[in-house]
DNA sequence: CTGTTAGCGCCTTCAG
DNA sequence: CTGAAGGCGCTAACAG
């Protein structure tokens, strides 16, 4: 691999000339600029992006975190980091958080590799970001909250999208609510819970404890919880998922004991993924506003890259999407 | 920022001292690496990664470059990259060649910031590739023929997929059948066209003219292409789309238009998307290996890395999968 | 077991 | 306009 050395060596001239040249730096004559450029082509060199983001201590990349790259979910948000960095110069790099503390994205966050991150990561715990929250380096939190001076954290209110999918259910005369949640110690399922049991005491209605039936996020997850709610025998009239993807799990395992939707019963799921509009029956449900998010985050980093303060906290709403499974 | 400087001081030893005992080298003494773990830990010191991998001359990651990481249909792919990449110790980025020659795929690409490249992006020209092929930085490609001594091509059987996919068609007693196109120049639109007309050449039918649109591997694509398809009058009797995010488009296509799907027209796309087993009737289509793609692409990463030779050329056979688009 | 030292490849003052 | 030189932060001989 030829270095800037040898491009010096070949064209003869000085180091720094080259440097210069390849910068396209107004110091240095045209001729010796295609010089340079011509023993540059013939050596076929390629600069070490190393050597120089070392040399100027940042790098111009943003890293994007997620829990798993293969994840069908993030496409929206993705969009819009990835819009926003490009318009404005900035590389973005996806890595996953698979694999935990010896996860890429863990060693991305630690070691100085990029200049700020977004997280969108569950799998990475709070102790991780904590300790590479530090002066300097932005970091956009997307699915959680935490408190630290050198992290922002944008989130999707959950609460109230809870609260309206709901109500939405009770308008439809549904009384009898069972809800299926996310895994364990997940905060936006957590808060869209809350939301769930607001609703159902400003209506006056009581939560049945039977009819909470603990999911993960994941279409089997939502599969399974849903068979059992039909084992319980006495079905509810409504079922609240705290994602679409166990909504399509439930659509199956209801579909298999032949149990209508929406005749026999409603339901409403929570992201408005792709799939939504597409199942049978399609999928009311409340959009999340994915792209939106993306951008945010990315304009705060930006915004704090370039030196400014910004808030801690900002709050995206969300939207009902009435289709066709609430009746 | 604190650096190994700095740790070195505060623990009162050399600085080759803390380098060793941060690597966890058995030349340490416990009670040095004690001393100098509690020293980086005041500092909050975090090894800056540039200025290792400038050292080791290597990077331990790789990079896959998709053409647009929003893009849902790697999933499969990716998982199959993900996964061997994580066994074997590698790091992974993705990051998207969006923008053309400015974006962060052809830097990664050009300047030596990782150690290998998997490509499955359409929108990188094969110039890009050819200038960043080089002794020691294996590059897979996925959805190209490039003939060069630095890059080998993992490549699914898309003849063979067109020609099972046509053959399907014709065996249900289609005689007349459409074929909507991807973008032009898409190599793998090509080949599976080829298959296509190869399938028709041999149950001595031929192929209009009037029956091959141009497309563009996205639902609007597919949906215009149709559009087109049904406004010309006298349809035929089945269409074969070159991918089945078209596919999806048209059916929607023919929905507005009363023409049922399978009833007066039967289609079949190709790669077997999530969706496709959501849509109505349920896509039939030719299923692409793509877990195995990826998994074999890093495979043959890891295999050149150390050191050995590997073919130039991998072919992986595709399927068909029936459901109900086809009558 | 620990310290000294010479770079990795590049950028950037500072003198010519 | 050009060249010499110092150093970014880290690793790995090599010496003690």
């Amino acid at each position: 691999m030829a270095t800037i050395k040898d491009v010096a060596k070949l064209a003869g001239v000085a180091i720094s000339t080259v440097s210069y040249a390849l910068n396209d730096s107004t110091r240095i004559s045209q001729a010796t600029k295609d010089k340079v450029l011509e023993a540059a082509k013939q050596l076929n060199y390629r600069k070490n992006g190393f050597a120089s983001d070392l040399k100027r201590t940042k790098t111009n990349t943003i890293a994007l975190i997620l829990s798993d790259l293969a994840g069908p979910f993030y496409s929206e948000l993705t969009k819009g980091v990835q819009e926003v960095s490009m318009t404005n110069g900035y590389d973005l790099i996806a890595c996953s958080s698979q694999g935990g503390p010896q996860s890429t994205a863990v060693k991305f966050l630690k070691e100085k590799r990029v200049d700020a991150a977004i997280i969108l990561a569950h799998n990475i715990s709070d102790d991780i970001i904590l300790q590479s929250a530090r002066k300097g380096f932005p970091i956009i939190l997307l699915d959680r909250q935490l408190e630290n001076d050198f992290v922002v954290q944008v989130e999707v209110d959950n609460y109230q999208g809870g609260y309206d999918a709901t109500e939405h259910l009770i308008q439809h005369d549904h009384k009898e609510i069972a809800f299926i949640s996310g895994p364990q110690n997940a905060h936006d399922s957590e808060m869209r819970f809350n939301g769930f049991k607001a609703a159902l005491r400003d209506h006056d209605l009581i939560h049945h404890t039977k009819w909470l039936m603990q999911g993960d996020f994941t279409r089997e997850g939502g599969y399974r919880a849903t068979k059992i709610l039909i084992a319980q025998g006495n079905l509810p009239s409504g079922v609240f998922y705290a994602n679409d993807e166990m909504a399509v799990g439930g659509l199956q395992a209801f579909r298999e004991n032949k149990i209508n939707v929406p005749g026999d019963v409603s339901i409403i799921g929570f992201d408005d993924i792709q799939l939504a509009e597409f199942t049978t029956p399609p999928l009311t449900t409340i959009k999340q506003p994915k792209y939106e998010a993306g951008a945010l985050a990315m304009h705060l980093i930006l915004q704090q890259l370039s030196g400014q303060i910004v808030n801690s906290y900002y709050k995206l709403s969300t939207e009902l999407i009435v289709r066709k499974s609430v009746k």
